[in-house]
DNA sequence: CATGAATGAGTATTCATTCAT
DNA sequence: AATGAATGAATACTCATTCAT
């Protein structure tokens, strides 16, 4: 048993360790361009080793993928206990960034997308562990605000999506077109106005009195 | 005189079944995938003359990129005498949904994005033309509304793209991940939420009061 | 008559002009790299009248090389009326290396050199009319300065090819394995050595007599 | 242990294979008509393990021909005790030819020369390494024979070149122009006369008076 | 269980030569 | 006679995957 459990641990070890350069060199070049060989160099395992955990390119890449959204990124659900609607949203604005940022999650979008062709069930699950999923935890903050009076009854879902759209408009649409897209340093403003236009739309009439118009004006 | 004439008719017949063979070739499994051999089988020339006209497989895929975002005729751009702000809007978001979903660029993006990290200039060049030129189409109009009344005066390169954004969310974005992607049924209503909402935020007092509230709530 | 004797300039032109493309290119790059488009384009003719003019490349190159040595380099011959044994051989000296440096003979020497295997017969030629026909050149010489008592009487063949040989070891061997070797500082007192020696082994006792030590010692 | 020994023994093998098949091709037809997928046939390897090996054909070529003058084992130094100055120059001649038509070396040397204008390192370094350190190996001789008072104190560099080139003349130029070139039967004769053309310039007067006129003389 | 050498099919690109106009 | 577009075979190099040790 001891035994047993040893070898466990090493193997999952080389298991992370895999996973690691795999996720480094998908990033780098994309799905085609990264090599077995180098990922198995990368990760200190010969390439037989690297097959007898991942049975393929395919799979390595899917488990990439998976690991991604399933990773400790936490939710996006918030306590709205003591807090404003707009420093709820704000929170979620601050989380959905730095999951954004930190992990390189537009890089390996890019990818996702990049198989849809050849993987589509690939990024199906993508979408829905991914961009879904995230959306229902907006939903559920957004259907307290509702409950506390705080936003007007509305099509939650969409209500949520319209919020999300304005904001991956600067967060996320320019990343995937630049290669290393950085955060620009009026992020913080912009989502703030998106999250301004949003309580314009559905903010109960009190929510809405309070910011000033020119947050958002000219 | 008729030599030169008969060959270059002959030339750009063979060029745009390159291209119309290439196109398909691409979309099928993005870039990686597309062999030059079988883009040329199936233009019905040989590898060399296919080298003849695009001088690599990276001039050929950009020249389908650039072909897509100049080929899409039409502008974004409409005539605003005699129609609501909410009219105008419509056009655009039908305009803009025909462009999207007529020449699969929704399927062209996909490939531009996967090839960010080995072709970041075609990726910008497809930002600069594709995306944001659209932006300051719809920018014009929104100008000219603000002009009439119609809508608030507000920052109306960020006003363009919540609109964008929103609408993109139901439009672009799930079509990135899925392969083939159709215009969902109820497409037509959920842009026409995107433009309340839009109304809604940026529109003037006597442009907001005329829709229905159970257009966008639940 | 006037009309097919113009037609004749205007071919020969061509031909000319193809040979001088072709020298150009097949001395960038040896035989392999040069390319009957690029001499085509270089030439100012299309590829089909290249073909009219040199039925393949071989057929080509060998032109060239046949051009090289039956060009107006002038012969080796030198009146030796009136001139030293060693001013003669002297001129002769001059003579030869003009003919190596000034033609890029070295250059094309190598590109035979190096179609041996395939070309053997081109080889043979150029050893005969090329490296023979000179040493014959130079025999004859010789045999006069032999008749005139400045030589002693020995196989003219042979040490014409002692004399040729060290030359060579200066001017022609380092010139085989650097690209675009120039004619050293030093190179006239090398082959002045050359020729000392040479007196020494050939040279009539009265005609030995006369250089002063130094200049072939230490 | 054993499995690492094993790997290698199979290794060096298949790369003492893949040395053999690539000089062959290489002697065969240059380097631009050598195959590596021929090479790899011929050697009973793949193509990838032939890259496994030798990382270009430029790598592989290159791998031959230092091969080639760090293969020739003996060097050109040889113990002059005991030895007439005649003697020792005909023992060098002797180990020079079987140096030079063993291995192919003038086969080898045409492609060196042939490569020279894309690969001028290579060149440079078969030159040093082939060419002027065998010259340096004659000088020490020479250096020992001056010593001894066999030879006259001259200028050793250009002396060894005087004797190297006559003798080129007769071995290696006409090699280079005719493919499988054999030692013809005159050859042992030709180098005598060389050597004796060599003490006559260089000889001691007592080294020079022995040789009989008829050696050298028509 | 781990290794890394070996595979062979696949890819972009080039080039001498031909032929319809 | 002259053109230049078209050909198709050839070539260096890569990579996911397997297997003997």
């Amino acid at each position: 048993m001891g035994l047993a459990s040893y070898r466990r641990s090493v193997s999952e070890t080389k298991r992370a360790a895999i996973l690691k350069a795999a996720r480094e060199n998908f990033l780098k070049g994309g799905y085609s361009r990264a090599a077995m060989a180098e990922i198995a160099r990368d990760a200190d395992v010969s390439t037989a080793t690297l097959y007898k955990h991942f049975s393929s390119k395919d799979a390595l890449f899917t488990a990439i993928v998976q690991d991604a959204y399933t990773g400790t990124e936490g939710s996006l659900y918030t306590d709205i206990t003591g807090l404003s609607a707009r420093d709820v949203l704000r929170n979620i604005g601050r989380t959905y960034m730095r999951q954004q940022f930190d992990g390189q999650m537009n890089a390996l979008l890019r990818i996702v997308i990049a198989e849809v062709p050849s993987a589509p069930q690939l990024a199906r699950d993508a979408y829905q562990n991914g961009v879904l999923a995230r959306y229902d935890q907006i939903r559920q903050v957004i259907e307290e605000l509702v409950a506390r009076g705080d936003l007007k009854p509305h099509n939650l879902h969409d209500g949520a999506r319209h919020l999300g759209g304005m904001v991956k408009e600067f967060v996320v649409w320019p990343a995937l077109f630049t290669p290393d897209f950085q955060k620009p340093d009026d992020i913080d403003a912009k989502i703030d106005a998106c999250i301004d236009a949003y309580l314009k739309i559905y903010g109960a009439e009190s929510a809405v009195a309070r910011p000033r118009e020119k947050e958002i004006g000219t």
